[in-house]
DNA sequence: ATTACTGTATCGATCTATTGATACAGTTCT
DNA sequence: AGAACTGTATCAATAGATCGATACAGTAAT
């Protein structure tokens, strides 16, 4: 699995390792029941300890993203998050004003925002499926 | 100017300050040249030391939202940031893909998070000025 | 000159997050 | 049974962020 860890930058380990998975993901490169590397082989892989790798997986499984099976590994999960969908929608309107926020800082409008989601490399996702719960 | 603090949370003051003063700039309840208050008056009324509010302002400045003159005060910013705009592209490319990975996480589909950004409160700021440069 | 207001700088206490060293517990296969 | 692999738990060291106490420096009006 391709993950790349910058020691500078002050972003946790940890959690570049949870962003890059979630981008796989999300991404589709890694696909529901895929099996993650084991704790101890990414470790040593991006030369960290065992611990930090296991936080990573501990936090993706609390998100909903992986799912861990005792003794057999770790895996990329089947269903979405199990939020409600209240919870996950106040969370999204949250997500999008603050990058709203941050665009019309950045001195861009709301068309050029709406172009940008458009063109994302991740539109081949599929669509929700609870557009209509 | 009506900025509300928690204590509890996590979430550091100085944070909570910048991200507020961030919003009132860009929903226009804040206008360019507007005076913010004065350190210590926000520190008072907040109850906090007036370094932390220092701190929001000074880092408020280095984005660009707002400008110190030495001896008058604290004002909101005329532009909009100074980055290059091929600086500012990257950074928003980077922002949308962050909200699709979590909208995605979440369940949700391209098409909600075009609808919430069309639906979003912040929709009648001016477009950006250099959509086409 | 004094007072009252701006923002600035320095130092230190405290707390939290992050990471690492290391030992543990369970399953699977030989 | 034993080896080799899963993930787990505990504890300690370190580094960094956060915030507060306090003193400084400049301008403007009295």
């Amino acid at each position: 699995m391709q993950i790349h860890i910058q020691a500078q930058g002050g972003v946790p380990i940890y959690l570049q390792v949870m962003q890059q998975i979630k981008y796989l993901v999300a991404s589709g490169r890694l696909q529901p029941g895929d099996e993650l590397p084991s704790i101890r082989t990414l470790a040593e892989q991006l030369i960290v300890n065992p611990n930090t790798i296991a936080r990573a997986y501990r936090e993706l499984e609390t998100a909903g993203v992986v799912e861990k099976r005792r003794t057999a590994g770790t895996f990329v999960a089947e269903a979405g998050s199990p939020l409600a969908r209240k919870e996950r929608l106040k969370l999204l309107k949250q997500r999008v004003d603050q990058l709203l926020v941050e665009a019309f800082q950045m001195g861009f409008g709301l068309d050029e925002v709406l172009k940008f989601v458009e063109q994302s490399e991740l539109n081949s996702q599929p669509p929700g499926k609870d557009s209509k719960p």
